[in-house]
DNA sequence: TGACCTCTCAGTCAATATGTCTTAGCATTG
DNA sequence: CAATGCTAAGACATATTGACTGAGAGGTCA
């Protein structure tokens, strides 16, 4: 049974982190972040994770001036939603209802997430209402 | 920074899924569901697993006949709630309301999945007080 | 009892992923 | 030109993971 590499690993992730919060960066800079300790060994590092990540298509890198400037080409809503269809495929054949239905029950969510997920779902029926159509049985 | 090990492996989720599916069997049932070959090797294979899964707590083994038959002490719903919570930590500072937008703005929904949502969240509010009906009208 | 069979158990093993690091070479600048 | 800082390419150690081997326990049946 062959392996299911990951798609993004949590050093890269760590890295991805930073341009987040940052927007486009030089290498140098988000090694600054990462390892305020910064020696050449580190830089390297972020180096390969950034070379790997653009392997990926989660940055892209400006090659423009000499120094590189990266951005990230995925967000953090993205990747949740491939980590969520990652879920709902290896372990519930593809499909989303077991998410939501244990999303819904679970007990971790707050109340302030209850309120968010009525809220949610008010503002998706909203725009339903006037072309329901033939899903309605 | 530390890899983070995978809880459970494609080919341990596999074995669990056969447990899911058909309650507690044997190492020699299970080895025949997934390698219908069933040579000795793939036997032990599965039987590596099994003795990884159950150091993970996520089967039950008993010893009581000299063939030893394994039960999953975890069901699937609870694999997916760690999931999500993984990604929750990792990606959302342990917050779910992003996984929570994400899964109802998804294009990937399909109309029953909405009506399964629309229908858990009244379900959801029905023991608490019975709210306006604005929903209705 | 003894041959036979199946099972358990305790390793080994190869391939791969992943985070880290080294080295060489190029470019820019003073 | 020399110095400095950057990029590029790849080596490396370790851990994970799926697969495998062989020894031995214990039961069954002639």
């Amino acid at each position: 049974m062959a392996r299911t590499p990951q798609d993004i690993t949590d050093a890269e992730l760590a890295v991805l982190q930073v341009l987040w919060e940052h927007g486009p960066l030089s290498i140098r800079r988000i090694t600054d972040e990462l390892y305020p300790e910064g020696t050449q060994a580190q830089y390297a590092t972020v180096q390969k994770l950034l070379d790997r990540l653009e392997a990926k298509e989660c940055v892209r890198r400006d090659r423009a001036t000499s120094v590189h400037v990266f951005e990230a080409t995925i967000d953090r809503d993205e990747l949740v939603g491939r980590r969520l269809q990652a879920v709902a495929e290896k372990l519930c054949g593809g499909s989303w209802t077991p998410l939501l239905t244990h999303l819904v029950h679970n007990r971790k969510l707050s109340p302030h997430d209850r309120q968010t997920l009525r809220q949610l779902i008010e503002d998706l029926e909203k725009p339903r209402k006037e072309r329901r159509g033939k899903e309605q049985s």
